[in-house]
DNA sequence: CCTGAACCTGACGTCAACGTGAGATACGAG
DNA sequence: CTCGTATCTCACGTTGACGTCAGGTTCAGG
């Protein structure tokens, strides 16, 4: 599969699946024109990278955990930072809940009455 | 109070606050000498903005709500901005939900077994 | 009056995850 | 062979929320 389609089917650009080879995120096999051809499985890994990504990670972190996530595998020092992340994401979870809270207090207080002409 | 004790009681740093009175944000008066001088609310305020921005909203997206977030009245389209916001900030949450779910998967299959040395 | 800490206004630097050309090369159909 | 589209490698631009440095001013205590 070349980019543009995997690009397409994972729904991130092109430039992005570059920019993800450039971090060591993502490899690809190289035709001999030097395009680059990627198996089928590199769908998968796009989208596991898009949910580290969505989820706050940096790319280095995701460098990092990547080989065990994908193979079950780690160190005890990977091991920790995974939890380390899954906290992390816990803590922004709590987080947003109470933004979210605040915000719909503040639109049930709004739509109650108090609403005004521009 | 001044600037940095106002930096010190709400966690933020200095520059972050004249950041915020340049993005109109937060105001101030002015000692003679030029100096910022700030009302004992402040400190609410400061707290108010660092929790949106630790929802997401940029501070574009700040400077419209606050007025109806700390008086309770609104325009049609602040109270739709609103709901825009808190919808988005659920979605966000949904997508950290499932990383967090993803990555506490990763680390019951790896913590089974599969620890290995460096 | 003096001094050190706190404050002031520019204005340029940072960092991450790409966006956006520029100019050249590869691929597939006809 | 040709043409159009896809892809390639630099390499600089973007955005947001500040960090940081420079050079000068204000404030409070002694």
């Amino acid at each position: 599969m070349r980019i543009g389609q995997l690009a397409r089917r994972s729904g991130v650009s092109v430039r992005a699946l570059r920019y993800y080879e450039e971090q060591r995120l993502l490899e690809s096999a190289r035709t001999p024109g030097g395009q680059r051809d990627y198996p089928d499985e590199a769908l998968e890994r796009v989208q596991l990278i898009q949910d580290l990504f969505a989820a706050g990670l940096s790319s280095r972190t995701v460098v990092e955990l990547l080989p065990c996530v994908s193979t079950g595998v780690a160190t005890p020092a990977m091991l920790d930072q995974l939890t380390v992340e899954r906290d992390r994401i816990a803590a922004r979870i709590q987080d947003l809940t109470r933004a979210k809270t605040n915000l719909a207090r503040v639109i049930e207080n709004v739509t109650a009455a108090n609403v005004v002409q521009d």
